[in-house]
DNA sequence: TAGATTGTTAATCGATTAACAATC
DNA sequence: TAGATTGTTAATCGATTAACAATC
């Protein structure tokens, strides 16, 4: 018995280990080493070694790893392997948006029902009135919900969906969401992206900079 | 003299700082301290403390910090103490959905066009012919470059943009953008954030587990 | 002054990397 | 077998936290 904790930096890691993976094998590639890995991702051979060890040995000494069979495994761990039924709450600039992206589907994830309380934006486009959800969560298992509403409503739009059992949401709001333990809630905030940013636009030569020490 | 180097770790904490000072403004506080930003944020207060130090002893021993002048120190360390222009390049979802956002003028990001290559989406909506970023950006000092397009136009995009001068770019597609070192990139990957939150659904159980030691 | 809270040091914790034995 | 490359340990590096002297 040892303690199987994985480090928060590896599970960043994941999705691009994945995508790389993906790209390889639409270029053909059947095998990968962590070198030529290390050289593309611009990470540590090691540390991608070490990445992958924490969910099992996938390579093969003297060879390297199956592009197919790593992917495969990856996308295993970061549950790629099944499909999730999706809801988008909040039919505004975001939410039109992820509702206008039509590679979710291919991904295994299935927008069932996009929602808004603002009776002008249902209109022939598909958005239905909030309300309506309860009816759809009881013939359907939806295990996702994407929140891409005002600030003022994230919070009641976090408690519907926890009512209604999703397993998991995706919060574009910059509210922080109190919602159960078991319940993972992945935030996006463009905001705070776009002022990191400005930051290393702003403080490119103070990495290393004199400084008066008193 | 002494190395003055922001841990990556910190910077990242940054918008967090701002956004909290900013509601914390708003609701009409006047002094803050580590100790109810910790228990706000979720953050430890010597971490805090330190953070902020970073940057300068803003504080006052036995008071704690001014939120008003705390919050002006933050924006000049990213940048927000200015204004920026802005060009947005592709007008697909995530474009549009930049393009519809009103709230990037009262943040100091004025967005100067919007250019896409497809003719059918070069409407009355205000979407120009890329060909006539050039034209723009000689009357005009463009800072930031935000690339919504898709994946194979990011890199000849990104080269176009350095070309005019940008001063950082926002990178919503998934490729890597290769660009000169002085130009910092800011990658939003919604791919890469919906397969981390697949992750933490999947496992949730997993951060101690079993396992058999041979 | 007494109480409060910062700024900063030293200790701890976690993540990265180099090195190499194991092994395909 | 010889060469290549993994899996894993030990060393290093960086980030977090506890503790407290400084000081408002």
């Amino acid at each position: 018995m040892e303690i199987n904790y994985i480090p928060e930096a590896v599970i960043r890691r994941l999705p691009g280990y994945y995508r790389y993976l993906e790209r390889l094998e639409k270029a053909g590639e059947v095998r990968i080493s962590s070198a030529k890995m290390s050289q593309d991702l611009g990470l540590n051979a090691s540390q991608i070694r070490r990445d992958l060890n924490y969910f099992g040995g996938f390579g093969q000494q003297g060879y390297g790893y199956s592009v197919e069979g790593l992917k495969g495994e990856i996308a295993h761990i970061l549950g790629l392997d099944r499909r999730y039924n999706a809801v988008i709450m909040g039919a505004g600039n975001i939410g039109r948006a992820l509702m206008g992206y039509n590679r979710f589907a291919s991904m295994g994830f299935d927008i069932v029902g996009v929602f808004d309380n603002n009776l002008q934006k249902i209109d022939g486009s598909g958005v239905q009135n909030v309300s309506r959800l309860l009816e759809l969560a009881e013939v359907m298992d939806i295990q996702i919900g994407m929140i891409c509403t005002s600030p003022c409503s994230a919070q009641e739009t976090a408690d519907l969906l926890v009512n209604i059992g999703v397993k998991g949401i995706w919060n574009f709001t910059s509210v922080s969401l109190d919602v159960p333990e078991d319940i993972p809630v992945q935030n996006v905030n463009l905001n705070d992206s776009l002022f990191e940013l400005c930051f290393r636009m702003n403080n490119l030569n103070a990495k290393i900079t004199e400084s008066e020490t008193i």
